[in-house]
RNA sequence: GGAGAGAUGGCAGAGUGGUUGAAUGCGGCGGUCUUGAAAACCGUUAAGGAUGCAAGUCCUUCCGGGGUUCGAAUCCCUGUCUCUCCGCCA
């Protein structure tokens, strides 16, 4: 969330920011609730000193065998006051809480303004090295691919759960589970992050901390019986790692990486991108998550970004790299590179990462902090997390753009140690 | 799932309902001593909020929530977590 003090000192700054991101201006609500706030603080306090004060004469009273039971009768009128206020003052501060939990992130002055996802900005494109986007013979998209050679089958995950549930089989299964194991091993050993594997269920408090809720609540699955919410994204439990910690500044930034399955019930968005693994309701993604002095952020960004294009020009994935628009950028995000890979059977680009910085937004709600060593002080850190990467449309391109004339998948020189085979027929 | 014990500052660990934000020890920081270091000694060492130019003053916080009381770390209820024993189990 956003900081109180931005709303008191510069409103204007705010207004702006959340008209540019197409959010609702509620600038005037927060000032209102935390106008009434102070004032209640400053009468509750008021009263709660005169209490200190005249309970510690009451005790004096009392050890000295004198009778108190004048000033007793009168603070006890005190107590019912302070109640009172106490009363309206948690009201309004939850108002206030739940007020700015509900209001989005602002941009970094870098982000182009702009409304939607046609105001995004390519900033670069790779493409392997003798790609085209013409093929000389008939390409097969991933379904009839993954059909073909018995490796997918979304009709048995959608009898065994429903749509939107991949099932993987022989070969398949072991070309994602490579897949999985080599972008690991990559962060970990090239890129310097710290392997976490988290729990896939995690608890409300998490989920508010890293932005989920309250207002996504209707895109994430939720176990009522126990309180919990299957993972959208690792993101969660890994940046919930330090949720209320106060970390030491020389072990910044701190960099995790780690494995999940995600949930998402993708609500409302069927008939759109829904065949196939291009919207799914449980897939795989590498997570990168990083913990970060404020000054440092958009450089970390810059490398975390490299770091998942490590992943595909590896791989050899054509891909193209998106800065998003004010218009069209998360809740949480201040500023985020897509990656987009190439699927030559959709003719389009596919999203397959998303690589944000979430300044103070995060680490605010979840109170990440750092102890300065030159002030002592905590202060917030920034928190930073990419893909790298889902799974699910990478396979896409990496099914569709490295499949043979007759048919068959090559697989990426730099997978064949994880999966033993080198093709797939 | 059943029975019991517990949760206090960075850590360890006291705490009779009344100057307890909290003894003591360790650790950290600053200083004295020393050529330097160690030891010893002295001092210092929580977070959040309100107010103020500032120094400061005040409020809140002893796992979370509720209650009793003039006053709660301390008493009551409740939730969560941890440990021990039993049951179940990959």
């Amino acid at each position: 969330m956003l900081d109180i003090k931005l709303f008191r000192e510069n409103p204007e700054l705010v207004r702006q920011g959340l008209k540019n991101k197409n959010e609702k201006d509620r600038v005037d609500e927060v000032l209102e609730l935390d106008k009434q706030r102070r004032e209640l603080i400053i009468q509750a306090d008021e009263l709660k000193t005169h209490r200190n004060q005249v309970s510690a004469q009451v005790g004096q009273l009392k050890k000295a065998g004198q009778d108190a039971s004048a000033i007793i009768a009168e603070m006890k009128r005190v107590g019912d006051q302070i109640a009172e206020f106490d009363g309206k003052l948690n009201k309004v501060e939850e108002d206030l809480d739940s007020l700015l939990r509900y209001i989005a992130n602002l941009a970094h002055e870098s982000v182009p303004v702009g409304k939607s996802a046609a105001d995004n900005v390519e900033t670069k494109r790779w493409l392997p090295e003798g790609f085209s986007f013409e093929n000389d013979f008939k390409i097969l998209d991933h379904i009839e691919l993954g059909k073909k050679l018995k490796i997918l089958d979304f009709e048995r995950g959608a009898k065994i759960t429903g749509s939107g549930f991949p099932l993987y089989i022989g070969k398949g299964a072991t070309l994602e589970r490579a897949l999985i194991n080599y972008m690991l091993d990559l962060h970990i050993h090239e890129h310097g992050y710290t392997e976490i594997f988290p729990p896939f269920l995690v608890n409300k408090d998490s989920m508010r901390g890293t932005g989920q809720l309250p207002k996504m609540e209707e895109d994430m699955y939720h176990i009522e019986k126990d309180g919990l919410y299957p993972i959208p994204t690792a993101e969660v439990p890994i940046t919930n790692i330090h949720r209320d910690d106060i970390l030491n500044e020389k072990d910044l930034p701190i960099k995790y990486v780690g494995y999940s399955a995600c949930f998402r019930r993708e609500a409302g968005s069927y008939g759109k991108d829904s065949k196939g693994f291009l919207r799914v309701h449980q897939f795989n993604k590498v997570e990168m998550v990083k913990f970060v002095k404020p000054e440092t952020s958009y450089n970390e960004l810059e490398l975390l970004v490299k770091d998942a294009e490590d992943i595909l020009q590896k791989l050899n994935v054509p891909y193209r790299l998106l800065m998003l628009c004010t218009g069209d950028l998360s809740f949480s995000a201040a500023k985020c590179y897509d990656i987009e890979t190439w699927s030559p059977a959709e003719n389009r680009w596919l999203e397959a990462s998303s690589c944000s910085n979430f300044e103070f937004f995060q680490a605010r709600r979840a109170n990440i902090r750092f102890r300065n060593e030159a002030t002592k002080k905590p202060e917030l850190v920034h928190t930073l997390n990419g893909s790298g990467l889902a799974t699910s449309r990478l396979m896409v391109s990496i099914l569709e753009n490295n499949q043979t004339p007759e048919g068959k998948i090559l697989v990426p020189k730099a997978l064949q140690k994880y999966t033993g085979f080198e093709i797939i027929e």
